[in-house]
DNA sequence: CGACTAGTTGAACGACGTCAACCGTTGTGG
DNA sequence: CCACAACGGTTGACGTCGTTCAACTAGTCG
């Protein structure tokens, strides 16, 4: 798997490093949080981790590989509403609902557990616990927002040109690539499936974004030539990806 | 004006009345919240409550009337983001960061602000409270996601019957009309930024709409005639709007 | 070797945007 | 009280961006 060599498996310990790198918790309730965490799962590229519609009984955290959120439509269409990387949590809500989307594996992923009655207790006990899990909401939040002004006002150009930054990006912030290169284990119908636009219009435009000398793509890797031309079409801002979580 | 004359005001006691109607929190978190607010504000349609960018102190729970979220772009295109209705925090995040987005007044509006420093205590001091404001955040991720869907993957005519439908729905809970006739304090131009269409294409669907004796719209109100019809069109299922905010 | 998937290309079509003009209502100031 | 400006809504003509369909290629896996 090109994939799984880009990145090395963290050991057991470890295994919510990714995502209490994001918070500012205290020693104690780092170490309450990892002691709720059950069997650590692997599950295959382009398997199911919870269907849409399902009603999960645990947070799921996303250890180790790529994975997406995705809305289905009645007529087979896909929207894919959200990528996640190591440390994201993946369906980060307050209430036992059903999933109005599913979660799916893009590459192999390794994934954490908390199951929900001992998340409410964690929670109930430790404010920092509750605040954290809020941010961590906030966060995706915040990051669909960027998909939402992209898809209503955006060119397909500028679409892909920020999906590719906002990629490189948090991958390089997981710890895959340096945010010029990194592991693109999307297809193009992937990709058009998160813009909303064709997968043959995908296609076309990346072709275009080549030629301009802003990137290449081959084999699953990913190369930014001309990080800061790439931006400025895209109306990239980084900032927006860096939530810090200091309480309020 | 004909959109106040829709609404009787609340008395000054239940201010927060219709934020409260959808946690469950208990008595005395509610009046602990109560006790948090400070003076009541008026806002004038089309100003702006919170510039895009600044950093606020505080959190505003609207009251009274309509307002939105709006991302202006660099070349003054918009796309707005979300619409309030009474008992919506309007900025409900985890941390004091710059807002990416404005907020404006749609009508005239009514807000209560609670300081972020006494709503940190307040959350420290009770995890219900904590809970809440987290519902909250997911209560309107949850809307935006339903907008992403529409965004990216409806035809204008589906965006704007899916639009229409949450619209009246959204505000028949919030006690402005009965779901089926409502205020529609919006211009086309505002329909047109939330769905990333322009005016005029608003402007031509609204009219096939019509045709198709779906709904009328005159003179700020809006009526859905053929319920049913809109919903199917709109792939509309209210079921995202209710988020219930028992424990997790 | 054949089946399958991802990517690529061309041609034709359609949805939607843009531009420009015009209408009706409202509000304002002479 | 009227003139006029300002704004929202309406209409038509035209252009373009993106879709759809279909065919073809290249790599991969059994």
């Amino acid at each position: 798997m090109t994939f799984a060599a880009a990145r090395a498996p963290y050991p057991k310990a470890d295994i919510l490093a990714p995502f209490l790198a994001r918070t500012d918790l205290a020693e104690a309730d780092r170490r309450a949080l990892g002691a709720a965490v059950g069997e650590i799962h692997s599950v295959a590229p382009g398997h199911c981790i919870r269907e849409q519609g399902a009603t999960p009984q645990s947070l799921v955290i996303l250890v180790e590989g790529i994975a997406h959120a995705v809305r289905i439509l009645n007529d087979g269409r896909q929207q894919i509403l959200a990528l996640y990387v190591p440390g994201d949590a993946m369906d980060c809500q307050p209430a036992r609902a059903p999933l109005p989307f599913r979660l799916c594996a893009v590459t192999t992923v390794r994934i954490a557990r908390i199951a929900c009655d001992d998340l409410a207790a964690l929670m109930r006990a430790s404010p920092g616990i509750a605040h954290a899990l809020w941010c961590e909401t906030a966060r995706q939040m915040a990051l669909q927002q960027e998909w939402l002004v992209s898809l209503g006002r955006q060119s397909s150009h500028a679409r892909l040109a920020h999906f590719i930054c906002e990629v490189s990006a948090r991958f390089g912030g997981a710890g895959l690539g340096d945010g010029q290169r990194c592991p693109l284990p999307l297809t193009q119908i992937d990709i058009s499936d998160a813009l909303g636009i064709s997968a043959v219009h995908v296609n076309r435009v990346l072709q275009q974004l080549r030629k301009e000398g802003l990137l290449t793509v081959s084999r699953g890797f990913l190369h930014i030539v001309d990080r800061d031309a790439l931006y400025k079409i895209a109306n990239f801002d980084p900032a927006y990806l860096g939530i810090t979580t200091t309480l309020i």
